[in-house]
DNA sequence: ACAACGAAGTTAAACGTTTTTATCGTTCAT
DNA sequence: ATGAACGATAAAAACGTTTAACTTCGTTGT
């Protein structure tokens, strides 16, 4: 038995095909009884729609292209980014739509750049989302020049607006920076990611302006930069609290450098809340299970990860850009008090 | 300018497209030099394949469908899989050939069920990757009933044999068992996965084939199931502890459990080394971070994942699912003598 | 009374491929 | 010399859908 089409519905019901694809389609040319029949037909018979018919004759993919940034097979230390999360929140998003998440997986940036290149020209999805948007992002170029639907994990600084979702880096790190000012600390260290991400300058700025607006001198020495891994967390603190006026406080963009964090403090022998505190940005919920459990702040990958999708849907139906830009506060948890049991 | 075709290749060359076709994929039917003459005008013009029209005719898909079970979103605990990573790894698995990874999230077992059972009879996919597989798996009899082209990230115990890819937990067990005996263990918890999911199974028995062999007693309080968050790896250990004769070494089937584990001892006092030991399954390389670090089972999850590719791929190809079977043997990483340094 | 119109369908073409079948020279055995 | 067999290419149909263009017929306005 053979899997049954609108031939097969309109020989049914004896209707031309025309006609069936219009009713099944809502065209206001067919007649509400018409339909009605058609409706019936089509159920009475299991017909689901061949979208490989429609792709060929509309051009349109029915795909949403995910990006996703991976370190290759020999360098897979953990980064704490739930992209399986956000992988799943863009799905569900897409659920009642004819669309489908297919999967880019790159290892680099020029691959994604490639990559990109060639979803546009050759037209191999309706629209894309990206994350770990850099600054001046050129793929973010590409895609308006060609004008292609998309939506970024992360801002730009483009003067051309574009469709995005990121977390409130800017107010995050404004608001982590008072907090820690108000509970004495001076000496602030900032584990911040790859220099060239957006999300590390918005970082990296709002630092700087805390520390002035606290009368605080920067210290170049108290910022690291690099891929967001527990080494990268250890390294630093192994390096910063041998300098001679070493941080009390560290604020790690994850939790995955907050781990490598704790990790420094166990071979150095300090003590968390006695010599120094680590505070995150929680994208796991997980640091509540450190020892112990530090100050976060934590947005939940669903809230980010759905908007994404939402936003691609509605860019695709031509939804100008500029409605579809949201940062999202993640919510402070205060899991230590982090003022230091004892000065130094 | 529009896309170039086969047609555009025929008038080009002033061959008909029937030839072109049959020359671009190296039908015995046309003469190597007219083959050069079609390859070299289709490069000329920049022609590239367009998907849609073989579909539609052929009626494959080029698709291969990615089940993840990723848990929903009110329920975004970190279980520690790197799901990412196992997807970036079957996407390059795949990157040389036509076919792509199409996304479908779930959030539960039921809904996987479901999908399957869709995309089998609506062919919506050319093959199916699923984990989180269960002794006596249904979506496994649906996909064979249908023999539909599958591989599973886990082992089922069907009669019928299938392509799969795992971890070798029952030596994994039969091990980690033997080595925490000769240290002078002698109460072993397992913290397991869920008791449905065969994984968690073939670990019980290894569990308790190796106490027999070391004729230790089996102890039902010693044994939990659940899904591996942290939360699960801490309750354990505050509930276990407080046995009369509570255990001095726990195995613990992934690293987030295991972080738990450690946030369970920091509540109740107890000292890694001293009072007991943890061991576990690690897919991140993250227990390295932990303090102190652990003895751990390392699999770098970039191997099951391109296996899982290269295994579809070939399944696809009517390859016979007895060749496509592998269980991978973790390494084992030392990162602790594991004995305890004074005796209770 | 008749042109014009609108509503509701139908016809037919088109999207880009693959594949079956047909065609047309050549070669080879008889 | 005849025709069977073969090798290389062309013609045409098919996959399932959408849509522009057309037909039909009843209604409306003058």
């Amino acid at each position: 038995m053979q899997r049954p089409t609108i031939k097969t519905i309109a020989q049914e019901t004896g209707l031309s095909i025309a006609t069936v694809s219009k009713a099944l389609k809502h065209s206001p040319q067919v007649r509400p009884e018409t339909r009605a029949i058609v409706i019936e037909a089509a159920e009475r018979v299991g017909y689901e729609l061949n979208m490989h018919g429609v792709q060929l004759r509309t051009g349109k993919t029915y795909q949403v292209a995910a990006i996703m940034t991976a370190p290759g097979p020999k360098q897979n230390e953990w980064e704490g980014v739930e992209y399986a999360q956000l992988l799943s929140g863009i799905s569900w998003a897409l659920e009642d739509s004819p669309y489908r998440v297919s999967l880019y997986a790159v290892r680099n940036f020029e691959e994604s750049q490639a990559i990109i290149k060639q979803i546009v020209s050759l037209k191999k999805a309706d629209g894309i989302i990206i994350s770990g948007t850099r600054a001046d992002d050129p793929r973010i170029r590409t895609m308006h020049a060609a004008d292609f639907p998309f939506v970024t994990y992360g801002t730009s600084v483009h003067n051309a607006p574009h469709a995005y979702v990121d977390a409130d880096n800017e107010q995050m790190i404004r608001v982590s920076m008072a907090r820690l000012v108000e509970r004495g600390h001076r000496r602030i260290a900032l584990l911040n990611p790859l220099s060239d991400l957006s999300y590390g300058i918005t970082r990296l700025e709002a630092y700087r302006h805390a520390l002035e607006g606290a009368g605080l001198p920067f210290d170049p020495a108290l910022v690291a930069h690099g891929r967001l891994t527990p080494a990268f967390g250890r390294e630093n603190v192994l390096t910063m609290s041998d300098l001679s006026n070493p941080p009390t406080a560290y604020i790690c963009a994850n939790e995955a450098s907050a781990l490598g964090a704790f990790s420094g403090f166990h071979e150095r022998g300090l003590v968390h809340g006695r010599d120094a505190v680590i505070n995150a940005t929680d994208d796991l919920n997980v640091s509540q299970y450190f020892a112990p459990p530090i100050t976060t702040y934590y947005l939940p990958i669903s809230e980010p990860s759905s908007l994404l999708g939402a936003y691609i849907l509605r860019r695709m139906e031509g939804e100008p850009p500029e409605a579809l830009q949201t940062l999202l506060m993640p919510k402070l948890i205060e899991r230590c008090d982090d003022r230091l049991t004892q000065s130094r």
